[in-house]
DNA sequence: CGGGACTTTGATCCTTATCAACTTATGTGG
DNA sequence: CCACATAAGTTGATAAGGATCAAAGTCCCG
């Protein structure tokens, strides 16, 4: 712990976990100082919903711990992930009129809520902010990409072989996960198998179904309902290659 | 036209055809002038590829007049459309070492290309244009976004209804449609039915077999291959909502 | 006018959804 | 601490939607 509690209290942001991966990393002192002034942390129970999809786009957020899902639905209820928001990751839509998407927490998690306008206005002001936000968006807008490869194009099996290890590989990047040698890894899974099944177009019995063959083929364990160990990568990684 | 030739020649930018809605359009005389000598024009055959997938990103561009496609592929080739860019849509991967997709022309296409490493050193320099590619970039993320929700939950009724909907609302935006009435609307489409196919996940035959039930149902009329005309779009709308 | 690509249509198969029952965890109060 | 209630997950049987395989039809271009 580099801040000491009475500065940390003053300016949260200096105390901040994520501040030096979130888009407020390249921002110097004063910067901070005045963002700090804008933004309010806020402690989301799991379930808790932050935004409402077609609501008016009044908040965007940090997240700072925890994990939450972007989520949309057809007309008849079927629900669909789009994107799950890890510590560091920015929600919600700045510069824009309507919120596209809803965000619920699955987790307990602390987000870091500024008003879209007091946000759009100090980011228009400071380009390396902007700058951040454009790489954030433009990876994430890549990331997105590969996933409509695996809901158009990809059978159940290489779906959830493709879930697992990218889930594995975004735990392990945010020290969430459990390295245990090269070729195998444990986790817990921040979803259920509803959730699961909503992130890959999948119903939650096919999920389950995939889950028990690789569980089978010795490709994977699952000792509790939530915990994976990845005992063959190379076997997982073979079933989409 | 309110630029004269000589001028349009010394300085192509300022006669350009979507000098208004690229991402240049904030740009002041000062600043288009040194875009201009940093872009070079270039004209690409239907079938033509600009960007190869995993390649080295050197190159981004913008549109001009054409259209083109974004794809990838699984390991076993099946390919999925993951965007398609129209006149004024920004293409490839700027501050990114790897171009994340292919990128080939479906018709016969006009681009205006810069080194990426030149752009992106000018789009730093340039907030506003930074600002402009950061509202694109989110609005793409939220379009690629609702794709996801079709390839994930939609059968393949509602797939093509929704792409027939999409396809004629880019079109008549980009003034390429021809509007005829409130509630119908003519246009040609830019893709065969195997690149639809490759836009909804889907194989061809669904997608022939969708379309010949819409036409049965008086929804819409083919009169050529390529010429949809929406006949009834409050009932084309029905199979979504 | 003929050849090739693209598209449509038909028959069948296969994967995944759906419906239903059962099992395993989770948690609560007696 | 255990019995019971509830939620979450698994397994099984069946059905349906779309894929696949095959063939015929249509359009386009030289």
């Amino acid at each position: 712990m580099d801040a000491p509690a009475p500065i940390a209290a003053a300016n949260p942001c200096s105390a901040c976990a994520i501040r030096n991966r979130a888009i407020c990393a390249d921002l110097d002192e004063n910067e901070i100082a005045i963002l700090n002034t804008l933004g309010r942390q806020r402690l989301l129970q799991p379930g808790e919903q932050l935004l409402w999809e077609g609501e008016e786009a009044v908040l965007v957020a940090n997240v700072i711990a925890g994990v939450l899902k972007l989520f949309t639905q057809t007309s008849d209820g079927k629900e669909q992930i789009l994107g799950l928001a890890y510590p560091s990751d920015f929600i919600g839509r700045p510069f824009g009129e309507t919120t596209p998407y809803g965000v619920e927490a699955l987790s307990e998690a602390h987000v870091c809520v500024f008003r879209r306008s007091d946000f759009d206005r100090f980011a228009r002001e400071h380009p390396r902010l902007e700058h951040k936000l454009l790489e954030r968006t433009l990876a994430e807008l890549d990331r997105t990409r590969r996933w409509m490869l695996m809901l158009g194009r990809m059978n159940a099996e290489q779906r959830v072989a493709n879930f697992l290890l990218e889930t594995a590989d975004r735990l392990a990047r945010d020290g969430c996960g459990t390295a245990v040698g090269v070729q195998s890894a444990a986790f817990t899974l921040p979803l259920s198998r509803q959730q699961v099944a909503d992130v890959l177009g999948l119903t939650i019995e096919t999920v389950s179904r995939q889950l028990t063959r690789l569980k089978a083929g010795g490709i994977i364990a699952l000792p509790a309902r939530r915990e994976v160990i990845i005992s063959d990568r190379a076997r997982l990684e073979n079933l989409i290659a």
